[in-house]
DNA sequence: TTGTTATTGAAAATCATTTTCATTAATATT
DNA sequence: AATATTAATGAAAATGATTTTCAATAACAA
């Protein structure tokens, strides 16, 4: 009873190993962080968690790791306004990908992901992006698109 | 031959009034660099560019100034990932509004802004935004949507 | 076990934006 | 037009997230 893990650290272990990266303390503690927590995540979040199992694990390497893992695609990073960087894992649990967008809450910060209405919406980003491509020249690599309003807390306090 | 001009200092004049603050010589400065150049400003370009003219406005009115106008919604503020704000106009020398969407590249940070296929984005908008507001108790008020990619120049020295 | 060097942590630096506060100027009132 | 009121301004200082520097440390190949 430890085999299972699809996603855990002898995986991350050899993503790392894989790009020539160590695989340090640090790093791994991070991760664990990401994958344990949900929600969208600042550095000092992150940094807070860490401390309680590590605490010598400075700020800084908690900036430089999540840029390493941005680089390497594990995890996304958002900006919804607030002037900090949000960070999340980019896959589930069980190594599903979760392509998704938000809806933030303007007055109280809430950050929902959703997943719904993905279908039509790869359908109109395909047109879309077919046709931007061919009118400007452009090679789209990715998106964001993000909805602005009222969480239903905010709503109901009448905002 | 003056009278023209349908969105020029008499209209701000009197929308500011209108609105209870003062139009005073930095504040007209400010949405005449906004209103003459195209493109996305930070505030620090549209410092430099009002400074040519009036050399003792300061960076921190301009600060002010553009906070007031995203407020009053003359002026539409985005992010683009190169950790400075971003400003442009909400409405071409008409009036026309312009909602649209940007194409942002990745290697030279060039933003291009597009209104093609908002037909078919409205439609989908709306249709996701009634869904959403079921499912989450949502009120969306607006969106952003953001491409991300290789504008022509920089596919072509092959990034 | 040892050597190489990628990684780390603390402190300092950066840089966009905000705050403070005394001065100035827009406008309502006379 | 002159004056009073107070919103708006500018310079300097403060803020706060992120980045850089650099000497010490620890992964891991040998
Ligand atoms: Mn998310
Ligand atoms: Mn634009
Ligand atoms: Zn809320
Ligand atoms: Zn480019």
């Amino acid at each position: 009873m430890h085999g299972r893990c699809q996603r855990g650290p002898s995986w991350w272990q050899g993503k790392f190993r894989g790009c020539g990266y160590r695989f340090t303390v640090p790093r791994m503690a991070i991760l664990d962080v990401l994958n344990i927590t949900s929600g969208h995540l600042s550095a000092e979040d992150i940094y807070m968690n860490v401390h309680k199992d590590y605490p010598n694990v400075g700020l800084t390497t908690v900036y430089r790791t999540l840029e390493l893992l941005v680089q390497m695609e594990l995890v996304v990073r958002s900006d919804f306004g607030d002037g900090r960087a949000r960070y999340e894992l980019n896959q589930g649990p069980k190594g599903e990908r979760h392509h998704h967008h938000h809806l933030v809450c303007t007055n109280c910060g809430r950050v929902i992901d959703y997943t719904d209405f993905i279908k039509d919406e790869i359908e109109l980003l395909q047109r879309t992006e077919k046709g931007l491509s061919k009118k400007y020249n452009f090679k789209i690599d990715s998106h964001i698109i993000q909805f602005y309003g009222l969480c239903e807390k905010c709503r109901r306090k009448g905002k």
